[in-house]
DNA sequence: CCAAAAGTGTTGTGCTTACACCCATGT
DNA sequence: ACATGGGTGTAAGCACAACACTTTTGG
């Protein structure tokens, strides 16, 4: 058949040291998104996790959902994009994929290849905002973590710095956002440790400045 | 090239009669979103926006935007799926596609060919939901419209109903949402009649009760 | 002793809700 | 006269922003 070549395409996004940061491949002319093309008998977000896995050798994201297609007139060729998140100091280099921070990536000019460009500003809008509404924030921390590790993950990804008696206060009083643990991260006086609850979604938002 | 094929499907919504309603082809055995194959050398957007022209025989849609896209592993096939707004009131009869009231069809069991069944329902979803954080709904309106014409679009869409004195308030304090014409729908004292304004999103946003 | 981070209290402010009420029209 | 739809007024409630203040840890 004369069809179209349709890749999935990932956006992975992480926060190390402050920073949104994305995951790229190595040793490449030009820096593009990591992914694979589609074959038969596997569904986009069966690919789209099977791609996470060749780049990042871990087996699963913190989080994996389908941004948008954006397609190609001249070249019959269709790439489906998907955010991925990469749980914050998980070990990534198992593939020689490096990290790079994502403000420089965003900067003017073009610095990948084709729509990629476009392709990660969508994906670093659409997970800005699902911050405001979703739980995913805490989806990338570790199993256990303090509301001060959730403040930053928020600053650093929204580029602002926020209040953190306030912060704190609002995590708490959203039903199943954070369960705490009971247990502190050093001796008494020391922030207390959360772990993630059953809830997906904020409502109200937790809106940004 | 051994390669997908490629289709884009139209969820194509209106509102008539205080009810939500999806646009369909006529004349077929199982009813099915209307859509186009994606040929060479027109982008996704371009597609879509020729299938509109095809099932409505009107030039533009009030609103036209994609919405994900949905791949059948086994056919080697690939929907990428857009919502349309139809203009209420709008003539659509040209391609002779009908109207059919979108709580029916979202009843229990199957009522649409393969993933169109969920391809609709997270179409009404997204239109519901940006009806809370955008000026969508005033685009469905023709030029001039009354904001209780904007609340009973609202109304249809949630299918609820609205205090009518607390909404017109709402609508009229967001910036650049709809804008007096000064003219009256009769005499003196009559509705007042309004255009849509520049605006786009809204915000705050209009939440759902 | 001092800086940094976490938790508690308080007050104001903006937005929304839920009312009650008025007005004009058209039947 | 009265039902209908549109517009104005107001008081209560909620959530958030912006403070100041205390406590504890760790250098």
């Amino acid at each position: 058949v004369n069809g179209f070549a349709v890749t999935v395409d990932l956006v992975v996004l992480t926060v190390r040291d402050g920073t949104l940061e994305v995951l790229l491949p190595q040793g490449q002319e030009n820096p593009a998104l990591p992914g694979m093309s589609l074959g038969t008998g596997l569904t986009l977000d069966g690919a789209a996790a099977h791609a996470f896995e060749s780049v990042t050798g871990l087996g699963a994201a913190a989080h994996l959902e389908q941004l948008a297609t954006y397609g190609d007139p001249d070249r019959q060729a269709i790439s489906v994009a998907y955010l991925a998140l990469l749980p914050v100091g998980a070990d990534h280099t198992a593939r020689g994929a490096e990290l790079y921070p994502v403000p420089s990536l965003l900067g003017p000019g073009p610095q990948l290849t084709l729509d990629d460009d476009r392709i990660l500003a969508d994906a670093v809008d659409r997970m800005r905002s699902k911050l405001e509404y979703t739980t995913i924030g805490a989806t990338l921390l570790p199993e256990e973590f303090t509301l001060g590790d959730l403040r930053r993950v928020y600053e650093s990804v929204w580029g602002v710095s926020l209040h953190h008696s306030n912060f704190a206060r609002k995590v708490r009083s959203v039903d199943g956002f954070v369960e705490p643990t009971g247990r502190r991260a050093a001796t008494s006086g020391a922030p207390e440790l959360f772990r993630k609850g059953p809830a997906s979604l904020m409502m109200p938002a937790l809106m940004r400045p």
